[in-house]
DNA sequence: TACATACAC
DNA sequence: GATGGTGTATGTA
């Protein structure tokens, strides 16, 4: 069972960096000549500072391997031991297995390349791609057949493709595009999650459900602008259907159905959507093209994970669903190539390679081997993956970790030009932190020197900073003692960054939020997407949603007072944390960090409504979780 | 905490 | 002539 392909497995050719070769799993990339490409790519490649350090990192990873094999000689002993607890661990995972919940992901076709087609009739029967000469964000699936695509530098797609347009990117508008497709989404789950401008995850569980009991006309879509309609959602439909003919939306494949032609050939004035989760999203979809002209595709599994995958199988223009029985989901996984699993990357792919893993079903059949040779936290997820488990659940939206910026430049060697450009990245960034409120304590340094080496340097103060001046202090200083470092070489870089993180300010506030928005919930069931909260979508203006209805009068007003004393204490304990401000000592503050004027006000648990003798948050906060439990 | 790596889009 | 920018997670020291 184990020890027997010792691995000779990854077709190596002399000089063949694989990591550089065209990623062609992809939609839109079957079936084109994927040697004559990856020739053409390693020839214009070939000698350039970049290639060379991709050959770098390709013989690391190689390393890796070996000391991998090197590692495979395992006893039948332990291999015997690790299979029991393998075992183990996969009768609790199926004991968990949930299939009651409807995931979809929604997925954009060909996102940004799609919206420049739209806005440019010149271009919808063009090889195109959005990007620069330098980097491509993403091609037109006329393009792809030349195997143009995302993350491919311009120059060299123009030697695949001679006639390809390359259109620089228009950010402000695929965020306004998107924020039209987010309105949408949050009529099937204001929770949720989106992974992009272009993609999202949603729990249509619910929605479902109460599809079931809705009068035809909540599912009846008009795209003529000439009708009436009818119900609570009458201005939002016609607006929706003002943009009239339904065939607008630019040809992105060929042989791809559109459903605008198949309205026409309908020749309806609207369109019924029956009640299941595939008519939902049929609908959902079809909403999305007649707002935006624009198509998307979409999975719908028990999981994330496989909806995730779903969502790629009938692009573009197109849906997928994975029954929730056991057994299509087991059949789906069985021969699913492991590369395909969002997480599984061009590394993680060779190293299962060369233990001769290239689908699900034989990440399962070596799942003992591999929880020898990897973390847990990986093998965990490798088996999770094999048994074609995944998240039932839309996580909440985190609150964000770090906050960055950085550029790539033509060679800068010169000191003072260095620190000028990191005094300017220093404000671009002290500008984002503003918009947000943050304030972080670490600030870390991005260097990248011509030979596309990278480094960072880091330095976490005791202190939170957020000002440009109070960031560049820092970031100057990890700049200089790297020069010292490399000194009398200079540094000659072509990338520089800084990015703060360790933040303070949403740290306090967080662990309250939760407790709160965890209690206000309680009541509504344990499942899913109504554990979830966001302020933002508990306001009351979207028809199809339920926000309106969920809370009974007398509720609301709870809530009200509730989330006062939230904000409360939030401030409150803002106050109490100035004890972290820098050295010059503020005269607002003491030394114990407590606001001198009128003492410290009593927090009250918003929960049992009862004053807390104790000032210190930590106290407060168990106390609060003691509360909701 | 510091740093490097892998990954996603 | 030319190979991006932003953010998260994780392993290791």
């Amino acid at each position: 069972l184990f020890r027997m392909e010792n691995g000779s497995l990854p077709p190596k050719t002399e000089g063949f960096v694989s990591r550089m070769a065209l990623n062609d799993n992809k939609a839109g990339m079957e079936g084109l000549d994927r040697d004559k490409i990856n020739k053409i790519i390693m020839e214009t490649s070939k000698g350039s500072k970049f290639y060379e350090n991709e050959l770098k990192r390709e013989q690391q990873v190689n390393q890796r391997i070996e000391m991998m094999l090197q590692k495979e000689q395992i006893t039948e002993q332990q291999l015997k031991k690790a299979q029991a607890q393998v075992e183990r661990m996969v009768a609790e995972l199926e004991e968990s297995r949930d299939l009651t919940r409807a995931i979809v992901h929604v997925d954009m076709d060909a996102f940004y390349a799609a919206v420049e087609m739209r806005d440019c009739p010149e271009l919808k029967d063009k090889p195109m791609a959005v990007g620069s000469m330098s980097m491509l964000s993403t091609s037109n699936y006329l393009a792809r057949k030349y195997g143009v695509r995302a993350a491919m530098p311009g120059f060299i797609a123009k030697k695949l493709c001679p006639h390809l347009v390359i259109v620089p990117t228009n950010f402000d508008k695929y965020r306004a595009v998107s924020n039209e497709i987010r309105e949408i989404f949050t009529d099937y789950d204001p929770g949720f999650m989106p992974v992009s401008l272009d993609e999202a995850y949603l729990d249509f569980t619910e929605h479902v459900e109460k599809r079931q009991s809705w009068p035809e006309s909540l599912r009846t879509r008009r795209y003529r602008a000439s009708t009436t309609t009818t119900g609570e959602e009458s201005g939002k439909l016609a607006q929706e259907a003002a943009p009239g003919t339904p065939d607008l939306s630019p040809v992105l494949f060929e042989d791809s159905p559109s459903s605008s032609s198949n309205s026409e050939d309908a020749g309806d004035a609207f369109e019924i959507f029956g009640t299941s989760v595939e008519e939902a999203v049929r609908e959902m979809r079809f909403r999305i093209e007649q707002k935006t002209m624009l198509t998307a595709s979409a999975g719908i599994a028990p999981n994330m994970m496989l909806a995730k995958v779903c969502s790629d199988k009938n692009k573009p223009n197109g849906q997928y669903r994975l029954p929730p029985t056991r057994e299509a989901v087991m059949e789906f996984v069985c021969d699913l190539p492991v590369r395909k699993v969002s997480g599984v990357g061009k590394v993680s792919e060779k190293l299962l390679s060369a233990l001769g893993i290239s689908s699900c079903s034989h990440l399962g059949q070596k799942m003992a081997l591999l929880s020898l040779l990897f973390s847990e936290t990986s093998w965990h997820h490798f088996l999770q993956v094999s048994l074609g488990l995944g998240s039932a659940f839309i996580p909440r939206h985190e609150e964000r970790k770090s906050m960055s910026t950085e550029r790539t430049f033509k060679e800068m060697s010169a000191v003072e030009e260095q620190l000028s450009l990191c005094h300017e990245l220093c404000e671009d960034l002290a500008n984002d932190l503003k918009k947000e409120g943050l304030k972080g304590k670490t600030v870390t340094l991005k260097l990248k020197n011509v030979n596309f080496e990278v480094k960072t340097r880091a330095l976490t103060l005791p202190y939170p900073v957020a000002t440009a001046d109070e960031i560049f202090t820092v970031a100057k200083d990890l700049l200089k003692t790297e020069r010292d470092n490399e000194s009398p070489q200079p540094l000659r870089l072509r990338l520089m960054g800084v990015r703060v993180s360790a933040f303070v300010s949403s740290d306090h506030k967080k662990p309250l939020q939760r407790s709160i928005v965890g209690f206000l919930n309680s009541g509504r069931g344990e499942s899913g997407s109504s554990q979830r909260a966001k302020q933002q979508h508990l306001k009351e203006n979207s028809q199809l949603s339920s926000s309106s209805q969920i809370w009974p009068l007398g509720c609301q007003r709870a809530r009200a007072k509730r989330l006062q004393l939230q904000a409360a204490a939030a401030s409150t304990t803002q106050q109490a944390g100035l004890g972290t401000s820098p050295p010059p000592v503020s005269g607002k503050t003491d030394a114990s960090g407590r606001c001198p004027d009128g003492g410290s006000p009593a927090l009250v648990c918003p929960i049992c409504l009862l004053s807390q003798d104790d000032d210190d948050l930590g106290m407060f906060n168990r106390h609060v979780d003691l509360c909701l439990n």
